[in-house]
Order: structure tokens, then sequence, then C-alpha cells
DNA sequence: CCTCAATGATGAGGATCTTCATGGTGTCTC
DNA sequence: GAGACACCATGAAGATCCTCATCATTGAGG
């Protein structure tokens, strides 16, 4: 399992090169996007590892490049957190999936093997729920085709939801994952946004989606299958 | 000169202490708060690294502990994005400096070196300019002692701009480090909240502190070396 | 000096996010 | 089942942030 790391952090590479190879794969990297491109061209990945600010060429260009000379290599892209919600039209050009930093390099792992697991077939992680389908890349949600317009952080706490279905969160491991910081033990923040969140759904009868879990949190169910 | 990490990405921390490594750190690590305090208790460091979000105790109750138990080392904290804010009370328990995530690396030895250079004298940096006054790890701005209500955007601009007096930043830089996404080249964000923060520095006559640079972009001066 | 174009400043409006207060609902005990 | 309590839902208001359109200023070239 070959993969390539394009990071212009020397010291991320480092440490992920060497998580890599605890891991077995077989790394290599580049500094800056036309180093990148160089090896994209010259090698056959099986999984491409892109950060979106790196000198010269950006990320969104390299995945681009890629994808018009006919490479379809799976590409995760890391991101800052602030840069997610503006770039949709870049984030549609090619990736298949991508991670918010800082992130838990395990996550890293576990999203390189479901790619490259599916490799060849379906790539691009789109969360289905019933009729509720969530592309996290396009950063899209939509019922029976139709686009439902979700703000930052009720597509953020959807897309957690969704990812580990009928699974219970806290408000503290929401915030956590969502927000970034850890929770003060006093605010509704979460509750609020879950209200913002059902109000979007509750035209489609999907507001039953999103599950209070009493004393608990909250879940995603798939009603479909109940 | 000896150093000590607490934090809990084993990665990270691999990567941080070959860093440190190579600039002749002596390095130890702890990786949650009961084995930092251990640590702290142990040994003399001349200045320690300490992530706020650890298992078990976290990184506030590590410095308030540390500081209860008299130990005077300096400590720069690292914190997640969206941490800075509501946090003031937490901030002020003892930390000397800090640092978000995601962050260069030369940037957190420079903070380091600084703090040790200056331990023993004022360690805490506030940034002066003139009657103006800015605390980082308070997240207070004062001027005439008198405290300027800043709001996250406008703290988090003028704190760089302060850092590096007299240098002018471009917008691009600015939106790097405070948004922490690259610019598009088309929002004037910048420019509003610039002037957000003149307006409200006009009351102290302060406006003229931030300059803005004909196409170049904003820097910050002190008028009292005029 | 005048004009034009580029650049920055500003005002206004709206989008998003957060807090707070209140009321409803489930759960436990007696 | 009634009451007490914890937990959650909701409405409303305000804080913050961002975009857009417009106006002012600056600098260059004629």
């Amino acid at each position: 399992m070959k993969i390539l790391i394009i990071e212009d952090n020397r010291d991320l590479v480092q440490v992920l090169s060497e998580g890599f190879a605890e891991n077995g794969f077989d790394v290599d990297s580049a500094y800056d996007g036309i180093e990148g491109i160089g090896k994209i061209r010259s090698t056959d990945y099986d999984c491409i590892v892109l950060d979106i600010m790196i000198p010269g060429i950006d990320g969104y260009e390299v995945v681009e490049k890629a994808r018009e000379e006919g490479k379809d290599t799976p590409v995760i892209m890391l991101t800052a957190k602030d840069s997610i919600e503006d770039r949709v039209e870049g984030l549609n050009k090619g990736a298949d999936d991508y991670l918010v930093k800082p992130f838990d390099f395990r996550e890293l792992v576990a999203r390189i093997n479901a790619l490259t697991r599916r490799h060849s077939e379906l790539k691009r992680p789109i969360l289905n729920c019933g009729p509720l389908m969530l592309d996290p890349i396009a950063r899209e949600c939509k019922a029976d085709g139709e686009i439902i317009p979700l703000r930052r952080r009720e597509f953020d706490i959807l897309e957690l939801l969704m990812r580990f279905e009928n699974q219970v969160f806290t408000r503290e491991r929401i915030i956590a994952h969502v927000w970034k910081k850890e929770y003060d033990g006093t605010s509704n923040v979460v509750d609020v946004h879950v209200k913002y969140l059902r109000d979007k759904l509750r035209p489609f009868n999907l507001d039953v989606v999103v599950v209070t879990v009493r004393g608990v949190g909250y879940k995603v169910i798939c009603p479909a299958y109940e």
C-alpha cells in the first residue's frame, strides 16, 4: 500500500510518515504542489493525503490536475477549520474525503482504509439515512433529491451523527468534534442547533431522524429500518 | 534547557520532541494531566508546553496546581481555535503564553526562547504600544487602565499586529493567521474588522495606531515614538 | 492642475450563532 | 397518581460576523 503525503509542514510529514510506516504503509512525500504533481505523474499511489494550503500550486489545483490527467487515486484533503464552507466549488474538484486540522491520526488511517478498501467501486463517502443523503465533500445535504441548505453548525452536527448512525453522542463529544473545544457544562448550543436542524428536516418528515437519548445526548437513526 | 511536553497526541509529542532535540533542548513528556503534575513535582523544567485538552485533569488545572505548589516555570498552552474566547478565567490561572493549533513549530520555539530568556523578570508577554496595552493571556485590551472590550476578530488582528509592531501585514497574511484559511482575494473582511477596531480605539485617540499601508496592508505603530 | 483608475473606508442589511428565560416532558419516589 | 426534580424544547433577543454597494482618498499620467 503506497501513500503520498503532500504537505509543507515537514514536522507533520515526519509524524505522519512514521505513523503510516507503523501501519505497514509505504510512504512517499512532497512539500509543495509542483513536487506533488510530479510524483503523482511518475508513480501509482494507492492513496494521496493532500494539504490544501501548500506553497505554489494549492491543493485544489493538484487534485484537479491529477483528475484531468486521468488519475483516479483516492485523495484525502487536510483542511484548516474555516476553509471548509466557502470552498465548496474547490472541494468538488475531485477529492474523495477530507479531514479538518487538528485531526486524530487514527481517524486518518480509518479513512484511508475506508477509501482504499472500496476503491474501484464508489469512492467518495456519501452518508445515507433513508431518503436523507449527505455528501461531506460537496458539503451538500439532500432529501428526495432536493437540497436542504444547512448552516455550518447544523451540517457538522448532522455529519458527525450520520457518520456513526445509531450511535449516541453526548453534548461533550459533539462540542469537542464540531466546535473543537471543551464543553463548559452550561451552554445549550448543541440543543439549539439540533432544533434548527430538526426544523429544516421536518418538511421532509425527517426530524425523527435526530433522536434525543434522554440523559445522554443525541443520535441519528434510519427510520426506514425500523 | 529542560522542557516538558504534556500532550496526549503521541504523534505530536514525537514531532515536537525531535524538533526540540534539534534545537538543543532536553525533552521530557507526559501524556495526561496526572502524569504531567507528577513530573512537574519531581523535576525542575525551564519551560512546560501544555495542551489544554488532555485526558483526566485538564490543562488549566495542571497550571493551577503547579502554581499553587509554588512552581513558577514558564508555561505555554496549546489550545484549539475556538477554546480561546470563553476561557478567559481559565487562562488566568497562571499560564505565560499560548499558541493556537495548528501552529508553526518555529513560532513555538520563538516563544519558548522569549519566555525563558526573560524568566525571573516579567514573564507573561504583555504587548504595549504607548498607552495601549494588550494581554494575550488574559485576552484583555486596556488603554489608560480602562478595558476596551474587543471581539474575537478584532482582538486577534490587533494581537497579530502588536506582536510585530511597525511591520506591515498583507490581508493575505492576516487572513491566514486570524482565520486560518487562505484568502480568496475578493472579501474585505479584514478592512471591516480593522474599521471596527479603529472605532473602538478612537475614543482614546488611538485609532491612528492602526495604520493603512496603501497597496500593501496594515500595521501598528507606536505614536509615542514618533 | 485635472481626470481616471485603483484602493481603502464606511454604512446598511442580513446571515449566523449564542445566550437566556420559560415552559413542557419524562422519570423517580412516595 | 401526585409531586418533585432533572432534562429537554422552544422562542426571542442580542452579539458577532460577513457581504455588498457606495463613497472617499490616493497616486499616476496627461
